[in-house]
DNA sequence: GCAATAGTTATCGTATACGATTTCGTACTC
DNA sequence: GAGTACGAAATCGTATACGATAACTATTGC
């Protein structure tokens, strides 16, 4: 439940696939970093495959964003700039928060027992802070809420939103000290909320704020002062 | 504006790009319909270019779930199903209402007389009632208001939303008689708030509620009664 | 007459090959 | 010495070819 996050059903076996899976997988975990120039052919060497099954996954990956492709000239792993990271993160909060809200009425209190489980691990990670760790975590924690939501449209969206910000080595955590701490305890806020039986007005509002705070802490230390990113 | 809705920037002038914008128009209208068979090597034919670049192109649509592959089988024209109709309408309704939210502050008094015209026409339209002139309509309102929209990954997966909708033939207008109505009524509704400068929180709720009373509409008259047609 | 199986056909998946385009380096001119 | 033009190398885009897989059909046995 921890490695990468696979979306949709595909198929197994082709060589297509396989790439496909390949190079994702060296996307996120960063061994190709933003910017990386993706050469079809060494690809297809690497992996013992022709150029074009290659191809094919490389425009897949375009496809969810991960890859950015320019015609005669070849792929580069795109980095997400400010801007982009702000679309994403924006995106990411709207479609969480309903992917939340949607969840909640099916999570059960076994469900709720896990996710807290989870989160008292991160606590816990506070102290002696790894970052990695607890970005996985915390991606487990938001899977156990998730796994029971009704709308696979919604879900891929989320997992797609995932995948983009991991392709960034760096999570914000690291960046912004305080957000960590802030994030534990709104994920503990949401959970009492969810027990409770709110009503999805209000979890799914708790849930966008959870990830526009981390937007808003990022933007913080990015632009210094007064000067907004983008519009 | 009133044609195929395309979205980010796609390059021009390869095989690949003109097969995906030729297959993608032929579902859009209706040439092909939901459950056609797309044989890799007769549209090929058809396009004079090979099977490569249309297999890419095949692919491209099945990512945007116009089409659904099956390895080893081949391609079919993706009908929806009234569990994918919940599915895409349920995201469209979170996707539209975050883009008008977004938009609503940057929509001048220019904007809404154009949209209030656009609205007028489909008023007139209800009289002779056109369900595919009045579909078209439709979608030009609506993209008045999210020209401005701030956050292009949200577009597009608006876009991505409405050409789903489209290789429906289907309107939902010509099943549910008051749906048309109504709709005028809601979108009147609508550039009132943007034009009086209302929250976030309402538009977006608004424009939410616009989505989901066709999806009501639609729910109503395809189950008869009591069942619930997913979960 | 029906079911199971073997053979045939249609179609896909991938490899290889080559023409097209871009990029980079070098030489030449001003 | 700087800028431009030419040429070579690298890489992409697409065509063609062939092996692999699944669907279809006919035949045989019960």
């Amino acid at each position: 439940m921890t490695e990468t996050v696979t979306a949709a059903g595909t198929q197994t076996g082709s060589k297509s696939e396989q790439a496909y899976q390949a190079v994702k997988a060296r996307i996120v975990d960063g061994t190709y970093s933003p910017g990386y120039r993706l050469v079809l052919a060494k690809i297809a060497e690497d992996l013992g495959v022709s150029v074009v099954p290659v191809r094919e996954a490389i425009r897949r990956l375009e496809a969810e964003g991960l890859v950015k492709f320019e015609r005669n000239v070849g792929a580069t792993v795109s980095g997400i700039d400010p801007t982009e990271y702000l679309y994403t993160m924006q995106t990411l909060s709207i479609v969480e928060g309903a992917a939340t809200a949607l969840s909640a009425p099916l999570i059960g209190a076994a469900d709720v027992a896990r996710a807290r489980a989870v989160n008292e691990e991160m606590r816990e990670c506070l102290l002696h802070f790894d970052p990695v760790r607890f970005t996985r975590l915390n991606q487990d924690f938001h899977s156990v809420l998730f796994e029971h939501c009704p709308n696979p449209h919604i879900l891929d969206l989320v997992h797609r939103g995932w995948n983009r910000l991991a392709s960034l080595r760096s999570s914000t955590f690291r960046f912004v000290p305080g957000r960590a701490h802030d994030s534990v305890e709104e994920h503990e806020a949401l959970l009492k909320l969810i027990e409770t039986g709110a009503d999805a007005d209000t979890i799914e509002k708790a849930a966008r704020l959870h990830r526009s705070a981390t937007l808003d802490a990022y933007l913080a230390q990015a632009t210094p002062d007064h000067q907004t990113p983008q519009q």
